[in-house]
DNA sequence: GACAAATGAGACACTAGAGACAAATGTCTC
DNA sequence: GAGACATTTGTCTCTAGTGTCTCATTTGTC
């Protein structure tokens, strides 16, 4: 869990460094006291939060950090490269995922915006993953694109088991990414 | 009883090593020395009481070391809940895992200090879950206990891929205590 | 046993929080 | 638009605490 230093917040906001002292103590920032001199500290989340709620633009160093990011649920190499790829020219951070462990893993991990799913991949139901992000409330934002080559009955069952979008295969490039940019609410 | 050096600590704390040892020559954080040259250890009970009273937050790395945790990957029910029983009786905190999803998303939501890992199961491959977790460096502590009725040869090689212990099924309870309490060092 | 890496502690320069006050900015009223 | 007032920011200063450098010694590793 990294933290920043009131001289970095100072310098990243382009204000003097008592200032940030001051929006610490008054509690615009949130932040804590070390022994001590009682030096501060701000988790870097809390300042990604601040920066949010001052409608404050995001300064370039920090730009890469939270970059949003995609998890690709896919068994076949093919899809899952081609996938990527397409994302990746979109400028996201792609992770992928071949089996449902690699998957749950770098839903946690990676903490991704939007995840491509498969559904009909050996070994993990789809349904099941569909119904277990549904069920957390800390993944409550999380966009789901299911990508499927199932009947359209089974499509709408994704669709109402949680899936924010559904796509057949084989799907048009510009389709997936016109929506997976209204998804995230890109361009 | 784990303890932390000062400069894991100075790490948590973002601050640098020369400053934890003076908190601690100042009484500021609770330690002890060792004999030698007098390096400094605090107990990891300590140092969650140090960030209580200067109400710091609380170290991702660090979320769930304060409970024994343990995840159960088996798909078979009758195993999962009979393993799940004794090792509560132990006095763990028990999370199941029925498939690979399950086992990935609980192995960071729970951050737990072992696992026990049946090597077949359907859709997932016990020797891909081993490879992922010995690859990834935040989970070099877990301890990984591999239980399965595949060929000794099978398991010896499990054990090459990063188990702690292996168990043969069927197994006797008090073989598996022993072995995990060893794991973890308890009594 | 030998070599590399880590660590406590001393010395010293420098940093950063806080108080005080001036300057700048925003708000309200007329 | 001007004046009065409140709020915030920057500057200066002080000082305890922090980082850096160094060294001797210990610990870890092979």
């Amino acid at each position: 869990m990294k933290t920043l230093k009131p001289s970095e917040i100072a310098a990243y906001c382009d204000v003097h460094q008592r200032t940030v002292s001051r929006w610490i103590a008054n509690g615009d920032l949130k932040g804590h006291k070390l022994p001590g001199r009682g030096n501060y500290r701000v988790l870097l989340d809390d300042f990604l939060l601040f920066l949010q709620k001052f409608q404050i633009p995001l300064p370039a160093e920090l730009q890469n950090l939270t970059q949003t990011s995609v998890l690709v649920i896919d068994d076949e190499p093919g899809y899952r490269n081609s996938l990527k790829r397409l994302l990746v020219q979109q400028g996201f951070k792609v992770t992928t995922a071949k089996d449902g462990f690699a998957a749950g893993v770098s839903l946690l991990a990676e903490k991704p915006q939007l995840v491509t799913l498969d559904l009909q991949m050996p070994g993990l139901d789809g349904f099941d993953v569909l119904h277990y992000i549904r069920q957390r409330a800390d993944l409550n934002d999380l966009k789901i694109v299911v990508i499927s080559g199932l009947s359209q009955a089974e499509l709408d069952q994704a669709k109402a088991a949680g899936a924010d979008a559904v796509l057949t295969k084989p799907f048009e490039n510009h389709v997936l990414i016109q929506v997976v940019n209204q998804l995230l609410n890109r361009g």
